[in-house]
DNA sequence: ATAGATATGTAGATAATCTATATATAAAAA
DNA sequence: TTTTTATATATAGATTATCTACATATCTAT
């Protein structure tokens, strides 16, 4: 798996990406629980279409960067539940760092950086 | 032509079309140019593939928001300067606004927000 | 001459996201 | 109690931005 730095060849990727990543970075959570609590601390700002999300959850698993568990929770309820690898931990870390350098030269050109 | 807000839906575009608009603002540039001076501006890490470039240069003259103009450069040299029309120029304020509140946004969540 | 930088452009591939659909359970309202 | 809404996961197909590669032509320096 490549480790893409965030710049302009590939903004497409990664963002939502790094939400899903830095929320599981609190403890484990399962793929509805993401989507709310990215609606609610973005207060509405973000909302995740379930189509993006899920292919999202699986992909990140295939790259062994978060893993999931089915738990059963009442009697017939399934939930799959998703946590940082140590992988991904590691990764988390340095997509934020990428992130934030990308921001500061991105707001540097648009102009309007307040340092 | 729609309008589109900087959200978590729509994120793959504009990043591009932000910065060459931004560029725009301080007056006409022709595409090689604008490349140079957003790869300079950040210090070589936005690096605008050429096809990426020219087909969004080619949208946003489509959507009336600049407009280009060949202009002879020397004996057979020609280049085409952008410029931004007065609907670009309204837009690409609305976009910069759009963007910043993106970013904090975005920061909230993924944490390390330097305010 | 010719090599490298300048300058613009398009075609086809890749990949992320969006829309729509599908299924099923739990909780709340009528 | 029936029905609606929210919860919960998932996939198929369409859309679209970007990427890679190709194509063409001029200008400058060696």
């Amino acid at each position: 798996m490549k480790m893409p730095i965030v710049e302009i060849q590939n903004l497409t990727k990664n963002c939502n990406e790094a939400l899903i990543l830095t929320i599981l970075q609190n403890g484990k959570k399962h793929g509805y629980q993401l989507a709310l609590e990215i609606d609610e601390k973005s207060k509405g700002r973000f909302k995740f279409n379930h189509g993006t999300l899920y292919p999202i959850l699986h992909k990140l698993e295939k790259d062994g960067l978060i893993k999931g568990n089915w738990k059963q929770e009442g009697p017939k309820r399934k939930r799959k539940y998703y946590s940082l690898t140590a992988k991904g931990k590691k990764y988390t870390q340095k997509q934020v760092e990428e992130w934030r350098t990308f921001f500061e030269h991105f707001f540097m050109i648009i102009g309007e950086m307040e340092t």
